[in-house]
DNA sequence: ACTAGGAATGAGAATCATTCTAATTAATTA
DNA sequence: TAATTAATTAGAATGATTCTCATTCCTAGT
């Protein structure tokens, strides 16, 4: 199992890799990320992190997550302009967009098929990045109720 | 050729389709995404459109946008939380971002990557639309000087 | 043509997310 | 330990968009 202190060192590193320090706002609010991955705005992380840093300002929070994001651990998701949304990232995903409920689901991405998408771009494009969004419904079939 | 009146009336009809009044403002400021597709924001907008109609406001930039974009005239794009910017649709495309000059670039989809895209939704994820974002350096050759 | 009722417009206030500022505190290095 | 540098906090400021409301404009129905 990843102990605590293995998790917050690792975070450390991260950070001071990018010139960052490791600070506990950071480290609580790294770890409510990992907690709840349901792609949280600001405001949500916030209201999140005062129970356990009940001093913690919104703009502290903001500044966490503008780390987070430099270090890689944290990507933005924005839907139109409603507010950013940040998700702990890694693996390549796209997002699905719940038009009905406002969730936000992530969706793995097979291999290739961002280099695919590359592919249609006509020459003297050079994309660093590739983002893709679904908006709909999904039938997330809720836990199966025994019978 | 087509005449100013046709699309005029192309526009009312699309207007009144959707329970919409064809206005003045609307027709300038259609005309002018029209007339320079570079994506402009609602204040770019607004900068274009007084010298043909001086006394219009912002709020009814917005309104007329709005409006346009009911009727499926026009599109939305955004980057991250910067302002909204519009474009005259028909065609599927994506967009590219040229995150040095922060041109926007239509691409053009072939038939077919949309559907070929949706399908690695996993089941019970129904799709409405499909938004694809590269953001990178574009070399776009500027026209070239006859030697 | 005339008028009632519903849109659309214009001007400015209000809102919302985010960024900035300045003072304070904390951490790191010399 | 002192000096530097970064991070935090609270609140003000900003920027895009929306809202409010008074006024003007259309459109039906008579």
């Amino acid at each position: 199992m990843v102990s605590n202190t293995d998790s917050s060192e690792a975070l450390a590193q991260r950070l001071s890799d990018s010139g960052l320090r490791s600070t506990p706002q950071r480290e609580v609010i790294y770890n409510l990320l990992l907690k709840k991955r349901d792609h949280p705005t600001a405001e949500e992380v916030f209201a999140r992190a005062k129970p356990e840093l009940p001093m913690i300002s919104l703009a502290t929070v903001y500044n966490c997550l503008e780390a987070l994001v430099q270090c890689d651990l944290v990507r933005t998701v924005n839907f139109e302009r409603g507010p950013t949304r940040y998700c702990p990232n890694l693996h390549p995903h796209a997002h699905f967009h719940d038009t009905k409920t406002g969730a936000t689901h992530d969706i793995d991405l097979p291999a290739g098929l961002i280099d695919q998408v590359k592919s249609i771009l006509p020459p003297g494009f050079e994309a660093s990045s590739v983002e893709i969004i679904f908006r709909g419904k999904a039938n997330t079939a809720p836990t199966q109720p025994t019978p």
